[in-house]
DNA sequence: CAGAAGATCGGG
DNA sequence: CCGATCTTCTGC
């Protein structure tokens, strides 16, 4: 299979990515020379400062500095003490925006994914191009992707929370 | 500088 | 339903 360019990343917003990235297939390769290899089944998409339930909302800073970047880039931070997330910096430059990869074949929960995957920080702006440990490969999937809204952001407001910017794949129920 | 909450998960 | 466990942000 074929690994995604940048540019891929960086045409779309993450609103488009984070149906798009549906079926597409996320590669982790360890340092044993070990490969994981699955179907992204479920996404959310954070979009842009004025999106309150995204942290760039905060502003640049250097948690959210990687999300000011050109689409590419892993996005990553940890949480709750004890998971680390896994994020695709989508976009163009000073457009900060991710996709938030929640659910892979056989793996489901941003929490557990960052635990399979044994991602930290030194994940932290991590190139999907040109990165020999992990990357985003092009494949396909039968099926439709339903959208729902977003987990756990009821701090973002009504406008927010309410933004049906979660997608499934049918076939992870 | 202290306190609280967080894009979560698993156990009781 | 709550504890784990620590980074980040906010308010005094």
């Amino acid at each position: 299979m074929d690994r995604i360019p940048n540019s891929y990343f960086q045409t779309y917003d993450s609103l488009f990515l984070a149906q798009d990235l549906i079926g597409k297939t996320l590669v982790r390769q360890f340092d044993t020379g070990e490969i994981i290899r699955r179907k992204i089944l479920e996404t959310e998409a954070y979009l842009g400062k004025e999106d309150l339930a995204c942290h760039a909302s905060k502003g640049k800073t250097p948690r959210t500095s990687v999300m000011f970047e050109e689409g590419g880039k892993v996005y990553v931070y940890f949480i709750y003490g004890m998971y680390w997330l896994l994020n695709i910096v989508t976009g163009e430059k000073d457009h900060p925006q991710a996709v938030l990869i929640r659910g892979i074949e056989e793996c489901l929960g941003p929490g557990r994914i960052g635990k399979l995957l044994q991602l930290d920080k030194s994940f932290y702006g991590e190139n999907l191009e040109t990165s020999s440990r992990i990357w985003i490969e092009d494949s396909s999937l039968k099926g439709s992707v339903l959208s729902t809204p977003r987990i756990g952001v009821d701090y973002a407001g009504e406008i927010w929370k309410n933004k049906p910017w979660r997608f499934v794949h049918e076939n992870l129920t």
